[in-house]
RNA sequence: CGCGGGGUGGAGCAGUUCGGUAGCUCGCCGGGCUCAUAACCCGGAGGUCGUAGGUUCAAAUCCUGCCCCCGCAACCA
């Protein structure tokens, strides 16, 4: 949902935006699940992706440009050209293979993830992250040479400080390669569901170098290289639970193949629930339909978005969820968008009034507006979406405390003061438009209904159209424009069923 | 010495990168306004910024020690 609001975010800034997302379907992990379950692994895939996977995408409206399966075809062509390649070149080899393996992680533990087991476990070395005793496999693997670029990622991490976010990841990634990097192995022969290596049928691909390449593959790597050119180096959004394979493996896979490393490559935190993280067992899992049906998608996006500083760990509670929604949504930008609108019904016939002698309360609703929206274009750069929302909510704020203190419905009753009222609508009513803009990534349906009561879409076209770096910019609806109804963007909501 | 996150007014959080008015939402008290979704605006009460030291003209912010809480089973990625 984050990579959402910055897709959305980039896209409307006029920038050349591609988002993707899907699923990574191979391994002993869905194997297991699948048999379980008594179906082929691929069905399972399949009943899962379209059960879970995409119906999510739709309770969140993700604006996703591709969705890619590693089942499909192209990913599966793409892996292949790709594992040619390396082999060719000489980064792959083949070893014995013995070592102690994690089920959980699905990789061969170092040494310095192995500790001794207690309790039950006690006298057997098992996982440092799962404590679970460790299988002794014996394989004969391929195996990337992965030590030999550790110096070049370490050279990548000191050269671009940025490349992995925030700076707690960076500092865990480059704590990791400099205990020294081993040669991963990236085949397996005790099972068969994955994709098979070209030139040895009898392995298939492990499932993380498997899995990294769908950015790749979905691109264009290896069968349309324009498109590829175009759409990488991408941007990775990732789980700070995954942050290894996207900040070490998967460059290092880059270098070998002679393609650039990723731009960034961001870890998000977890969500927590009274303190501690979600977690379905523990019954303080949240499904986000449960949200949504009550609270809609745009107060799922907004909360969530603007209540977790993006990056960190995040508290979720239903009774903040509550007060968000019902101070900042319906009271803040709801409420705002309705008294505005309704005294340019009433007082100009629902039209966009003239814009005459501006005040000096007037000029600083516009700079206030035109800096709101240059710092929340910095912060998205920055992934800082809360602090962006945070910058673009000033603007809500402002707008409201200046309608107080202008006090229109005063104004009204003097008809020589008929300028100083249509000015000071007409700069209310261009903060709107500029909230609409700024704040369409976020909450789009919100902004779509309120778009299209200022009647901009006839004015000056789609919202999506709307460039967002220029939203501070004034005088953009004509006067005269008309407008329409507002529908309720943020209605009150009945807690007693929410109380949970 | 396994790795990591965190302790800021009643609750939940931001601020710590590049020291210098401790900010936001909710809640509480008082006032204003009436255009609006019983909404909006202003003012106020309330904080030894976990703790003990150190550096500094100045520390929530930098350094050191200590205390406490939390995450690292599966699903998914």
């Amino acid at each position: 949902m984050a990579t959402d609001v910055l897709a959305r975010w980039h896209r409307q800034s006029g920038d050349d935006t591609w988002f993707l997302t899907g699923t990574d379907e191979h391994g002993q992990k869905i194997l297991r699940t699948a048999t379980a379950n008594g179906v082929e692994p691929k069905v399972w895939a399949d009943k899962l992706v379209e059960t879970a996977w995409k119906p999510l995408l739709d309770t969140i409206n993700i604006s996703n440009d591709d969705f890619i399966r590693t089942t499909e075809p192209r990913h599966e062509a793409g892996v292949a050209k790709f594992l040619q390649k390396l082999y060719d070149d000489g980064h792959v080899y083949a070893g014995e293979f013995e070592a102690l393996y994690c089920v959980g992680c699905e990789e061969f533990k170092p040494k310095s993830e192995i500790v001794d087991g207690e309790g039950a476990f006690e006298g057997e070395k098992v996982c440092a992250i799962h404590s679970k005793p460790l299988e002794l496999l014996q394989e004969k693997n391929y195996f990337f040479k992965m030590s030999a670029f550790q110096d070049r990622l370490l050279a990548l991490y000191q050269d671009r400080p940025d490349f992995v976010q925030p700076a707690s990841a960076r500092n865990e990634v480059i704590a990791f390669v400099q205990q020294g990097l081993e040669d991963l192995s990236i085949s397996r022969t005790s099972f068969n569901w994955g994709i098979p290596i070209p030139w040895d049928s009898a392995h298939v691909t492990y499932v993380w170098f498997d899995a990294l390449l769908n950015y790749a593959t979905a691109t264009g790597y290896g069968a349309d290289e324009e498109q590829f050119a175009r759409r990488w180096p991408a941007t990775h959004i990732v789980g700070k639970d995954i942050l290894r394979f996207h900040a070490v493996i998967w460059p290092a896979m880059l270098m070998a193949a002679g393609v650039e490393v990723p731009a960034n490559v961001f870890a998000h935190g977890w969500l927590l629930v009274g303190g501690e993280k979600m977690s379905k067992s523990k019954l303080t899992g949240i499904a986000p339909n449960e949200i949504t049906d009550t609270f809609g998608s745009d107060a799922f996006r907004y909360y969530f978005m603007r209540a977790i500083s993006f990056g960190h760990d995040g508290s979720f509670s239903w009774e903040d969820l509550a007060a968000r929604y019902q101070a900042e949504l319906a009271n803040g930008f709801g409420n705002l968008a309705s008294r505005v609108l309704a005294m340019n019904a009433k007082y100009f016939g629902s039209v966009m009034p003239e814009f005459f002698d501006e005040s000096d309360e007037d000029r600083v609703i516009r700079e206030l507006a035109a800096s709101a929206a240059a710092s929340a274009d910095q912060h998205m750069e920055r992934f800082a979406i809360h602090e962006a929302i945070a910058d673009i909510w000033q603007l809500v704020d402002a707008l409201n405390g200046y309608i107080t203190a202008q006090e229109p419905w005063v104004l009204a009753k003097s008809e020589d003061q008929r300028p100083r009222l249509a000015t000071v609508l007409a700069t209310a009513t261009e903060g709107l438009r500029a909230l609409a803009e700024l704040l369409n990534p976020v909450i789009p349906l919100a902004t779509a209904k309120l778009w299209a009561a200022l009647g901009a879409d006839q004015a000056i076209g789609a919202l999506a159209d709307q460039p967002l770096r220029s939203a501070g910019e004034w005088n953009r609806l004509p006067a005269g424009t008309p407008q329409q109804p507002l529908a309720v963007l943020f209605p009150r909501i009945e807690m007693d069923n929410e109380s949970k």
